[in-house]
Order: C-alpha cells, then structure tokens, then sequence
DNA sequence: TTGTACGCGTTATCAA
DNA sequence: TTGATAACGCGTACAA
C-alpha cells in the first residue's frame, strides 16, 4: 500500500497532542513538520510578496489551517521591529467628545493593517507615567489628543516614535499635527453675531487649562476688539452640560440682567443654557438672548437645539491624522507637518444675524 | 586619581554611539554593561519582588535612566505568554454609545497594567477577520460587545483565551458575561405604563439584528400580554436619532392617530420622537402622547426632555466585565458566570404613569 | 525555490 | 544574591 504524499513525521492529532501536553502554543515549527517543509517556508507563506511555490504554499496553508495556526505577532515585532501597533492618547474628558474620531481612527489603521492601543489618561498628569507604558509596548507611532510637555514631544523624538497631535499645538517645537483653527472660528462667529446686531457679549468659557478654550476666548475678545466692541463678560465652565446652566445663572447675576449673545466655549455648555434660558428663566432664545456654541456635536441639530454653532470636521481629521501617522511610520513626511481644518458656520436657529 | 566606583566597560556616551552606530534600540545587556553587572540582574530589577540587593538595584536603575532603557514588551510577552493585553471588540454601531464604557474598561485594566486594544467592527459581519487578528496580537483575554456565533466562542475557548461578553449572551454556550436584564427592563417599563392607564402601546424597534433591541421588544410584548393588553403596533428603527421622527410619522400613518404611548427601543429614537411629536406635530407629550426610552443617557436627563426612561447601569457592567476579565486571566472565576444588571426606572416627565 | 543558522530582547532555570 | 545559559516564535541572510 503506498501513499501518494510525502511521509510527514507526525499526523494532525499527532501534533496536537504534542503541543497540548507541552502547553505551548502552535508554531510554525508545527505547521512546518505538518507540511514537510522547513520552518522558514511557512514563515514565507505569511509573507506576502515572498518567493514560494504554488504547491509548497498550498500545503502550509492546509497544515496552518488543520492546525489553526496563527503567526505571533509579539515573535514578529521582536525581529521586524515593528508591532503594527499605534497609540492614542486621550485625555479622559474629552474622550467622550472623541468617540467619533476613536472609530474612525480605528477604523483608518486596521484597512492598514494597525491597530490601536487606547491610553485612556484620568488626569492630565498621568502622562508621563501613561508615555512609559507607551515606550514598552514598542507602538509604531502615535496619536495624542492630551497635553503634551516640549519634553515630552523630544522623548517622541529621541525613540523615534512618530507623533500626530490632535487639536493639540505644542509651542516652539516642530512636530505633527492636525489642528482646527478654533480661533478662526471664534473669530467668523463673532463676526456674525456682531453683524447681527449684537453688542453685549458674554461668554462661558471652558476649562482653564484647556487650550483650546483658550484659543477660542482669545479669538472672540481678538475680534470684539477689533470691532470696537466691548471686552466679553467670561465666566468660568467645564465643557459640560451643567457648566452651560451654571453659567447663564452667573451672567445673569453678574451682569444684572440678559446680554445680547451668550458665546459658549462648546455645544454641551450651550445646550445646557439654552434649556435653563427658556425653561427657568423663560427667555426667549434667539429674540432676546443669542446662544451660540463651538464643535457641531449630533445633539445641536436636534430639532429641541438647532443650535447655531461651529462645526469641527472631525472625521476628515482624524482620517488625517491616521493618514498621516502611517506616512511618518512609513519613512514618508517630514515629521512636522501641520494639517489646519477650518469649522464651517452652521446657522441655526439660536442667534440673531447679518446676513451673510 | 582614583576611581571609586567599579571600572566599567563603556560609558554613557559610548553605548549610546554603539546603540546608534547599531540602529538598535537600548536593551537590557546595554544597561547590564554599563551597571557593571549582568543582563538577567537587569532583568530581575524590573521585576516587581524579585531578589535584588539594595546596591545593584540602585546601579541598575540609576543606568537604565542614563539610558532611557524600557523593557521591550514583545520580548516580555513572548517568554511570559502574557501580553497584558485585552481586546475590546465594540461593533461599529454600538461604539458611540459606549464610549464610557470604553473609557472605564481603560481605567480599569489600566489600573492592572493591562491594557486595551480596540477592535472597532465596521460591519458584524467582518467578525472572524477581526478574530484572526485578535489571535495573532497574543491579548490576554477579551471583551466583546458584539454578535458572536456559537464557534466563535468555541474558538475562544480552544485558544483558551478568557472572554466576557457585555449586554450579548450566546444561546447555549456557558460563556462569561456582563448583561443588564433587557426583557425584565421592559416588562418594568410596561408595566408602570399599563399603571398609568395606557392601553394603546406602540414601539419604535431598534435593528432587527440587536439582541438588546429583540429582548426589549419581547418583554413588552410578553407584558402586554400577560396584562391581556393589545399586541403594540410596531415599527422599525435603526437606533438613531431620525429613527425616532421616522417612526412617529409611520405610527400616526399606520394608527391613523397617535396611541397612548410610544415605547422606543432606545433614548436617542425616544427624543427624535419626542420632538417631532411636539414639534412637528404639536402634539402634548405627556398629556396626550406618552414616549419613553432605555438606556438612560446623558441627553435623557437634559431640561428639554427629562425623559422617562429605565437606565442601564453601564458604569458599574463595565467595572464588573473588566474584574471578571482580570479574575479570569489570573486563573480565578468558572468562565461562564454571568453577571445580571438590573436597569432602573426614571421617573422622567414623558409619560403618564401610575402610582409606584 | 528551499533549507540552515542566527538573532530579535526578554524571562526562567539552575548552579555557584 | 548573582551569572551563565536556555528557551520563547518568528524573519531573514546565505548557501544550496
């Protein structure tokens, strides 16, 4: 009785066997001694683009499959030094704000074959602690969308790990970054209200700390004054839902009475004083009182809100930044490039205004 | 001129010329050169409660920063068969709404020196390409909130890779899993509204394919029936927010008039309901048309909707799926326990309800 | 096209 | 407590 294949030295079961009583796991050691060929053979077969034989390439793929082996991608990133790994990096509130840009980013690196390891930072200060986790896990790149330190973007540079910032600018240093120019924005929305006929602006501003409140606060009181109008009432909110009621309850009182426009640093804190305008206080938005936000969230074009505000386009950033990303991992870009988004006017149905 | 501290081989500087001369990155034997001792003393100082002496590990230490030195977790993991890493496989759809749920399971296994990589499915159906590189990154365990089929799960457990379902159960399979009893939730719900005198239910369904949206819907249809109430009048919906406006529009064509009450399969289609109901169609909610909602998201306890809801308590499933997780990779816990959230009822002011 | 031999950077074992 | 040595599972020169 012969046998028309090749005398393999173990059958399926017995492979199993071996791996099961060994604990290990299925290498390509298996599937090679499966295949009857050498070990490097089936490494080629998971090499797209490498130089083997239809019919070698057949049978590594039936003992891979009998043996429901998969290449070990730690083995791999160990030799190729890459983990087709990339980082992002959020600060942890605003990652609620970013769950459109966490899919879409995901989504961009796996069509590349890359997958996202999510730092999730519960305070700002983590960082430093989260970037050694970052180091040790040997990522190709990363996407941060958190505070970063000048030192902290050199320690990019000195491992060679690529960078994207997102909506983040870090002062005196080169390095990449997609951005939306919210002081642009805040600049376009003060131009409509005040076409509109708006005088008395107040303001609830987002977190100290946060840059791109800032941006924002210093593009409305930029453009106030460039247009002779008087410097905007600020007070202080946390991006959230309450800060917007809070907010309108403190205008108030400090301002004895209702501005014209209530610029908010972002739709949440809008949608809050918008909902405590007209129902606690009963004012009637946008007749007497404009209230306008910054991001174009889903929520400000509920039919309740149709909120007039600026819209981020976030999702072709984060195709950005993932584009990029994978250039800077691919030895392509020059590692500080800028990509600056415009937010586009969405006129809803909160504020009084000039005609465009 | 004497020297006090042992002659070593290479200063700072050489090994880091070497290093770079090399394109190699700084490994342990660099560190080990430069303490003057050897490559596993290095080892055992980056390993929590191994036997070191007060003096090497302060030379070790104090080396490894002089060069910026990280253990390499690709080497680590392939000898310790552990990546610390956990896969989170959310189906598209489903990732904005947990996006909290995202950020805790962070914090949580972050707390565990574990951390998260995201499997973001565009579509279901793209589930066994998103396993096959599941297994190839070597993670620990897995937690998923997505359609699995019962040999995907077989999969899991032949790999033996510990995975906990959250709000999914797979029918006949003992599987880990984190659920907020959906069918109970709605049998709360139609229950206080039977209470409350409604007699005409109508629902806005959530996708046909969603296991939460086919558990709600069958423990209202079952309550209505027990209560010896009409079978709803139910119409599709996709989760969203438009599905929520379209769905009142087909109630009112197909009811020709408005019920007593619109059960939507989630919050976000209860407030598109909600404010075409009284927007569109100036109709009284809660006077003449009751809607209600699950979930309970943040916008549910916003002024403008205050919705009656039942609230899922995804806060605390997520802390629960990732203890049991770590409990399983750790080698405690059956694999198959199930934990059994109960969601709360809201009492919002969208619905005409009995007494409690 | 195929196989041999080596190295990636770490942890684990064991003898000193 | 320390150091030599052997894995872990893979990719890749190089020779055949």
């Amino acid at each position: 009785m012969t046998n028309p294949t090749p005398t393999l030295s173990h059958t399926i079961a017995d492979i199993k066997a071996i791996i099961h009583r060994e604990a290990r796991r299925v290498t390509s050691y298996d599937v090679a001694s499966l295949a009857g060929v050498s070990q490097s053979a089936v490494s080629r077969c998971f090499k797209p683009g490498a130089s083997v034989s239809k019919a070698t390439y057949a049978r590594v793929m039936q003992a891979a499959q009998d043996l429901d082996y998969i290449p070990n991608a730690a083995a791999r990133s160990l030799i190729t030094r890459r983990s087709n790994l990339v980082a992002v990096i959020v600060a942890g509130a605003v990652s609620q704000h970013y769950s459109d840009v966490l899919s879409e980013l995901s989504c961009q690196f796996s069509r590349r074959g890359m997958h996202i390891i999510l730092f999730n930072l519960p305070s700002e200060s983590a960082m430093d602690r989260t970037l050694a986790e970052v180091w040790q896990h040997q990522v190709d790149g990363a996407v941060v969308a958190a505070r970063l330190s000048g030192d902290q973007v050199a320690e990019f540079e000195r491992r060679q790990v690529p960078l994207v910032l997102f909506n983040r600018n870090v002062a005196g240093r080169a390095v990449s970054a997609v951005v939306c120019n919210q002081e642009e924005a805040a600049r376009a929305m003060v131009t409509r209200l005040a076409a509109g006929g708006h005088k008395r602006f107040a303001m609830i501003d987002g977190p100290a700390q946060s840059p791109i409140a800032q941006q924002r606060k210093r593009g409305m009181a930029g453009r106030l004054a460039e247009l002779g109008l008087p410097a905007p009432l600020a007070v202080a909110g946390g991006f959230d839902y309450a800060s917007g009621a809070r907010g309108l309850r403190e205008i108030i009182d400090r301002f004895g009475g209702v501005p014209d426009v209530i610029v908010c640093g972002n739709d949440l804190m809008a949608i809050g004083c918008l909902d405590t305008a007209r129902h606690d206080f009963n004012i009637d938005v946008p007749d007497r009182l404009s209230v306008t936000g910054f991001d174009g969230i889903a929520a400000s074009s509920w039919i309740s809100y149709n909120l007039t505000t600026m819209r981020q386009p976030l999702l072709s950033m984060a195709q950005a930044a993932a584009e990029m990303l994978v250039g800077l991992v691919g030895g392509t870009g020059s590692g500080h490039e800028q990509r600056s988004y415009s937010a586009t006017f969405v006129d809803g149905a909160t504020a009084r205004l000039g005609p465009a």
